[in-house]
Order: C-alpha cells, then structure tokens, then sequence
DNA sequence: CCCAAAACAAGAGCACTGCTCTCGCAATGT
DNA sequence: ACATTGCGAGAGCAGTGCTCTTGTTTTGGG
C-alpha cells in the first residue's frame, strides 16, 4: 500500500517535468530547452525523462499544445465574455487583444507556436486541433459576418479563378460558404495581426512605434472596418 | 615570399568560414550552426575558428548582415527595374514580390531575420543599417505617394491623440512628412506582407491555401488598392 | 640581416547537450 | 509466491561552444 500509486506517481512526474519545462521555456526559449537542466530541477536523473518523454521533441510537442490550448482559451474566453455577441466589431476586437496580450505575456511561446519552426522538429498531427482552435476564431467571425450579410468596408477587387482555386483548402473549413472578396479580406487580417504581432514582439518595431497598444488598438479597429464589422469613423 | 600574404590569407579564409556558415545555415537553421562543423568542412581545427569570428554569435552577427544585405540588394534592384517609376504601384508589387520571391528561396535566411530571436543572442547596431533598407523601401514609396496627393483606397479613420504620439518614431524617419493616415496603412500593408510570408512559410498556410503564389499576388494588389496606389477593379 | 613581436594552427581540456544501454530495485497482478 | 513490468540511477557515446597552452610561421623594425 504505497503512499502514491503507480498510475498517479506517473501523472505527477509527467506534470511537473512539463510545468518545469514550460518555465525553462519561458525563460529560455526553445532551441536552448534542456531536458538534462529540467530533470535536474525536477530531481531525476537525466535518463529517467526518458521513461515519460521519449524524446526531447514529444516534450516540445507537449509544451506546444499546452500553448496553442492556453491561447486557444484566451481567445474563446474573450469572445464568449463579449455582451452582444451579434456585435462582431467588439468580438473581432476582442480576439485580436486576446492574441496580442497572451503574446505579450508569454512572447517565448508565442514564439514556440508562431516564430521559426525549430530546426530538425516537424509538429506532429496532435498539434493540429489545438492550433485551429485559434484561426477557428477568425473562421467563425467570417461565417458569421456573411449571414449577417455585412458589406465589406473596404473596397475589395474580384476574386479570379486561379485565386478561387487556390482558396479551396479555407473554403472547405467555412459553413456557410463565405465569398471569395470577403474570404480574402479575413486572410488578410489574419496575416496583419499575426504580422503586426510578430514584427512588434520580435524587434522590428523597436524605435518606430513608440507605443504598441495605442497602435495595435487602431489597427484592430482599422481591419474591422475593412471587414465591414464597423463603420469608419469620420 | 610565401604565396599568399598574411593578410590576404586572412581576408581568404574570413569568406571561407562565413560561406561555409551561410550554407549549413540554410541547411539546418540558426539554432543549428555548429562552428566545429564548419571547422571541419573548411579544414581547421575549431579553436582556429576564434582567431577570425571570437564567438558563434559573432558569425551569427555577419550572416545575419550578409542576408539584411541580400535581400536589401533584391528589394532594391525590383524596385529600380520598374520601368515607369512613378507608378507606385508596380514598384509596390515589385517590392512585395521581391521579399516574397526571397523569402521563398531563402527560408533559413528569412526565418533567421524576421523569425523568432536566436536565444541569448541580441543583434548589434552593426545589423540595424542593413536592415532599414528593406524597410526603407516601403518607407520611400509612402513618401512618394503623399508627394503625389494620392488619396488612399480604402476609408481610414482619423488618428487620435495618443496613437499620433505612439508613431513618432516612424514619422522622424519620413520626409516629406506623411499624414497619419496614411502612415497607419502603410505600416498595416508592412504587417500584411510580412505577416504572410512568415505565415506561410511557418507551416500555418499549409493545406488552407493551395497557391501561395496566386494568393499572394492578390494580396499585393489589394494592398496597392487599399494604399491608393491603384484602382479598385470592378 | 637578424631577431623580437605579433599572428596563427593545433591540441587538450572544461562543462555542457541529447540520447542509449545496462543494472538493480520496487510495485504490480496473476 | 513469483514472473512481469515500470522505474531510477549511472556509465558512456558523440556532439557542442569556448578557453588555454604550446609550438610554429610570418612580419616589420633596428
């Protein structure tokens, strides 16, 4: 009759190596991860890792999903707090400063899941449900602003069949169907908030923007606009 | 009289250990590159290595200008091959598709300048000139889009206060002056490319979009659109 | 022309990494 | 009660960045 059981003295060494983990990657970063530094902390011996991850990319793997999950959740928890939810310009705002804020608050993540991919590591499958979660957000608003048949803000040029085809992968992911123009519009505020995002977190900012969140606050406002979720001030 | 000066020895065997870097650095990335490896294909022993770059991030260090200067080069070169120079908007495709092209052909290089940071390692301002010829591209055609009064494409809502103040620092490097607003779409169109090609060449684009080129391209002429550059079609 | 000074290549060595293998001990379930 | 399995510890391999010493070669001034 052992203080601890088997099954449960393998959940606790399996967390606390990832909690471990997750803070030597905040600190860190990826590529300097050592799992030899963590079994350390964690009070093993190198080699007994090995028994709970079989490598140091399943570990990396798992911090990945822990982060998409966490982001996911900020996302979700922020559109589900917004009080009208037919009002899509709050929810889109909404989404993008969860984004931007998790970011900010865990940059060496957000980096794990949006920066360089590390060297010699491809994400497994397992990665994939939990990073949708994420662009299901965006999905999800874009369906919804086509049934509410908002018009886009932004003049938008037609959508040419070579361009059709090659957006049949995220068409297949909207139900309703979304239209090309407005299907295009979204992509593109997907890549400047995640590129807004990037370029601030990783540097190229610096000494340009003097203020990130007074910025990036108008830049959301400005691609709701564009989306049609909102009407242009002035 | 030995048949090569000490100094032009040193100059010759500099370009052989950065050559040789720049290749394992597209090979296997920045995390990667390895000085004993590098060592060894130039055949030195890696202690020798110190005599010409006094650490790892030193090499780092030029690599990284050698690729801001690369593709300054291609930036710059698309953008003096426009024929007529005073249609911005070609010269922004041009400029656009000049990143992207690079971008494309050099992933290691692009993951490496606009990527996560290199843990422990911070660029020096030895980087920062190189680097703001790429920036300076687009900071140019803004320029040259104000001095032609060219209204913008898409409705922009005035900037308050606290962002006019937070865009100092991209308004010092502008002359002649631009309008805020039009500062605001620039830096949304600087995000845009940006945010795309580290989109899609991260992995995230993969199996939503089908045709990165297609795709791109009709991003770029939205963003010509959007700037004021071009007309909307349709 | 000669010789001190500087530059240099080579090697050993330190502390670290991911990972494998073997060894014994302890919990498990039949 | 005992064979099976899970597990921690340790040694070891091949690799890393970097430092220090040792002996050699090139250089430039007296």
């Amino acid at each position: 009759m052992p203080s601890t059981s088997r099954a449960q003295n393998r959940a606790d060494q399996t967390r606390a190596i990832q909690e471990t983990g997750r803070r030597h990657l905040a600190e860190v970063g990826p590529a300097a991860l050592s799992l030899r530094a963590i079994a350390r902390e964690v009070g093993m011996v190198s080699s007994a890792v090995y028994r709970y991850f079989p490598s140091r990319d399943d570990l990396l793997t798992a911090l990945i999903v822990e982060a998409y999950d966490e982001l996911g959740d900020a996302v979700e928890a922020a559109d589900a707090t917004v009080a009208d939810p037919t009002d899509l310009a709050v929810r889109f705002r909404a989404i993008a400063h969860a984004i931007h804020g998790w970011a900010r608050a865990n940059p060496h993540e957000y980096a794990l899941l949006y920066g360089s991919p590390v060297p010699g590591y491809a994400a497994p499958d397992t990665t994939v449900p939990s990073a949708a979660r994420v662009t299901g957000a965006f999905l999800r608003l874009a369906e919804a602003s086509e049934r509410a048949g908002l018009a886009l803000g932004a003049p938008t040029s037609p959508v040419a069949g070579g361009e059709h085809d090659a957006l049949a992968g995220v068409r297949a992911a909207l139900d309703p169907p979304v239209t090309d123009e407005r299907t295009v519009r979204w992509l593109m505020a997907w890549s400047t908030v995640f590129g807004h995002i990037s370029l601030e977190l990783f540097g190229h900012m610096y000494r340009g923007i003097l203020d990130y969140d007074a910025h990036f606050a108008h830049v959301t406002d400005q691609l709701a606009a564009d989306l049609g979720l909102a009407r242009h001030v002035g």
